[in-house]
DNA sequence: GCATATTTGTCCGTATGTATA
DNA sequence: CTATACATACGGACAAATATG
């Protein structure tokens, strides 16, 4: 069977010395999960069984099982020993963490950013672009470019361990969003909160990007709890 | 090498080795394989070979790899596809990068710290203990207590993610002091701004806490770092 | 409350490709 | 360049824990 067989190892054979190598199959499995899970492809709180998922996947069990180590330490799925994984169905309770760690994170990386950091050029384009589209009434398109943009700012600080920390974050609240409908209602009010962001990191005023920055985090985090709610009636 | 002789572990088949197993294996070796490497009883940038290291532990190669993808996603093992896992070997840029993060978050955590929150008092102990150390020369306890004084200073704003985003920080560090002899120096200077900072917190000037933690930082980067260099000649 | 079926946890053997001496 | 060692990945097996009827 194997019918993963596609992953060509074409790999550069005259690589020196950094591997020039696909990566193992529980790290592309692992990236394939991790997209369905935040496209909703598997319920909040359900079960995902050893021997169907591999079947699924057309991998072996073991295989699997490194992939759920890694995600289950991600945060997107759920241990109960000896009773198996489930899809993590974060709750208000998850969210006021999240947004929690987001503000120490966001504000920090913003305090700490480095003056004419690239990055800042991307979360330029981001925005404008964000406003086109939601010119066009693509929201999910919006909210996927909301969420780089965010990414983009804490890049600002240009530390590798922030950004993969924040990368986390955004992954667990993005399975929130997959359970709400009203996507529109949660990324239009802060197309323009982005454009005022940039334009005061560009003009160096880093206190009041944090300011305005506290800001977007409040009504973020409120209006995805008020969602929450409404959900659970 | 491994002086820790006694850890035989004679696969116990017939043997009750896995006793009331509350957790999976691979998570009681992962801690266990944790504690060696920032121990030291792995060198730094040394191979770790499956069959070896599975044999070691009594374990099958299986379970070793989902310890093994543990340790790789929190930093403290190197993966090169086809090649091996490595034990992690922080160099300067590792330091800068892990203190950027640490700035980050431990002022964030005192400025969102909460009014009389437990641990508080926690830190205070953990200051006075460590000052008790200090006087009877035990180096390597003031080391630990000072690590337990800034994650229960984490702790202060309340939130899980936060606090075990800062516990893989702290491994990492850790690591790199298992490579540092002058333990003494490491830690002694912070005796006192550890007193300081719990006094601050209890008058509630944050601004002020925050003030001298950022010192506390420059500082301790800046002797690691030295440290460092001077093991490079 | 009990017997049974399902699933997890863990191990072993083995084939294949990759890297290194 | 060949030989060896090793990582990668698969499938099967079985005990123990859990879910089910």
């Amino acid at each position: 069977m194997t019918p993963a067989g596609d992953e060509a190892q074409v790999g550069g054979i005259v690589g020196d010395f950094p591997p020039a190598n696909g990566q193992p199959l529980a790290d592309v499995i692992c990236d394939r999960v991790r997209e369905m899970l935040i496209a909703g492809d598997f319920g909040p709180g359900e079960k995902l069984l050893e021997q169907q998922v591999a079947a699924q996947f057309g991998i072996s069990r073991n295989t699997l099982r490194e992939v759920f180590r890694l995600l289950t330490s991600q945060g997107l799925l759920v241990h109960y020993p000896n009773r198996g994984v489930f899809v993590a169905a974060p709750g208000a309770a998850a969210v006021v963490d999240i947004y929690r760690m987001r503000r120490v994170i966001q504000q920090g990386a913003v305090q700490a950013a480095i003056p004419g950091h690239p990055a800042l050029v991307r979360m330029k384009e981001l925005a404008q672009r964000a406003k086109e589209q939601a010119a066009d009434g693509d929201w999910r398109a919006v909210g996927t470019l909301n969420m780089e943009f965010h990414r983009a700012m804490v890049e600002l600080c240009d530390s590798p361990r922030l950004s993969a920390a924040f990368g986390l974050l955004l992954a667990e609240l993005r399975l929130v969003f997959g359970r709400i409908r009203e996507t529109a209602v949660l990324h239009t009010p802060y197309i323009e909160t982005n454009g005022v962001l940039v334009d005061l990191l560009e003009q160096g005023r880093l206190a009041a990007a944090a300011d305005e920055l506290d800001g977007y985090l409040l009504k973020s985090e409120r209006s995805i709890l008020a969602a929450l709610q409404r959900l659970k009636s």
